[in-house]
DNA sequence: TTATAGGTATGATAAATATCATTATTTTTA
DNA sequence: TAAAAATAATGATATTTATCATACCTATAA
């Protein structure tokens, strides 16, 4: 049985802690409560949805088909991101991949709550505004570094931005599993070279790779790698 | 002596088409006319300002200076384009420099009045909140284009996206000048690549170069390539 | 357990791209 | 207008990155 939107903790990281009692009741009336296994499509390409995913807990990533039929990692998702905005603005299909890393645990809430709270909430449309504006002040910078960075500057960026989403589990890696095809279409380059530039890594003691699990050592010397030093 | 918001033209290109007449008038009595001239800034990234730009014409570069000092160009603007949504949104700085490709006309409308008109009209809040979305679309195909395709496709790329949004002169050339170096700073590259690219693509029929104008000769091709065929 | 597959690792080589150098051309300034 | 500065073009070379080949793990299933 779906627990009530009231009682989630998730609502108080993002734009549905602006919601009043009688919103969120109304939330809880109509959402769905759904488990996406690890491996599984919460969105895709081209498909269209209607209304808002809330994500509980997991972690997803969010990905874009290439021509050539390679994947490019977008963003990476987990507990109290939403995703969907675009369906209740437009007509417009899905644009990206949402795929679990993980086993996910999402709410689906329909368009039509949404817009009615829109409508009512000020600040709950503030707040959604505020979140898609700061997604679209990353991508520009992640735009700028994939211009202009050398592989192993991008690679440095990514881990500590791994380790800033994810956080260390109790061995201190960073808490994600992730394959190293995986790491090499965050940052946009062959699955050999991004091995080949964790080796290097590992060998300047800057990380520890135990198994597919990473371990940051020095954040300075991968701060200062990522700036091209 | 500025115009009234109500007889711009401009307005019915963006999110001030939803706007009432008397929302529209209390624009005009507060917004500010300025002109920008040739290589100046609008806005400078780090900077803050207190409301939107609405550029009425002239053509302008979104560009973000990284750790290396180099210019990358995230965005072109023209007539019609709404700037500075992120600091209605937020106290936050400035992500970008907003810099003049030729003298701009535009008009500042104070944050107050934007916010006071996102309360009471709920149809500019989904207007405003749809354009923030569509160019985080817009960025992450970016991203992805930017990671995995060869700085030739992405050239032919940038070629057919100029003459999207300028269109082409009487010449028929894509009507926006830039240097070999901006065009560079778009797609990631060294400008001697850039003008290597360019010439080959001149030898090969696809595009003219007439001074700093290119001609594209044939849409298709440029297509295919930026596909990588 | 052994086979099998998927993932990881590393070397050799090829291809793409950057950098440096030099010359031409255009634009700006005095 | 001539001189200076900025931009464009092109060659030679170095560096970065991708591709191909192969070997090595590690988990899973027969």
């Amino acid at each position: 049985m779906p627990s009530k939107c009231r009682q989630c903790i998730i609502k108080r990281f993002n734009a549905l802690k602006t919601l009043t009692h009688d919103e969120l009741e109304k939330f809880s009336g109509h959402k769905t409560s759904l488990v996406i296994k690890k491996g599984e499509n919460l969105m895709t390409e081209g498909n269209s949805i209607n209304g808002l995913y809330c994500v509980k807990d997991g972690k997803g990533k969010l990905t874009k088909l290439n021509t050539n039929g390679k994947e490019q990692i977008i963003k990476f998702v987990k507990g109290g991101d939403i995703l969907g905005h675009r369906s209740i603005l437009s007509e417009e299909l899905v644009g990206l991949n949402a795929i679990a890393l993980e086993d996910m645990h999402v709410c689906f809430i329909p368009k039509g709550d949404i817009l009615d709270t829109i409508k009512e909430n000020n600040n709950f449309s503030l707040n959604l505004m505020r979140n898609i504006s700061q997604q679209l002040n990353e991508a520009n910078t992640s735009i700028s570094q994939m211009a202009q960075k050398p592989v192993k500057d991008r690679l440095a960026e990514t881990l500590l931005h791994l380790d800033q989403i994810f956080g260390v589990d109790s061995e201190g890696c960073i808490d994600v599993v992730l394959t190293r095809e995986e790491i090499a279409n965050t940052i946009g380059t062959a699955t050999e070279s991004a091995i080949r530039l964790l080796s290097n890594l590992k060998k300047d003691g800057v990380i520890d790779l135990i198994g597919k699990k990473i371990k940051i050592l020095s954040k300075s010397s991968l701060k200062n790698i990522s700036e091209g030093y």
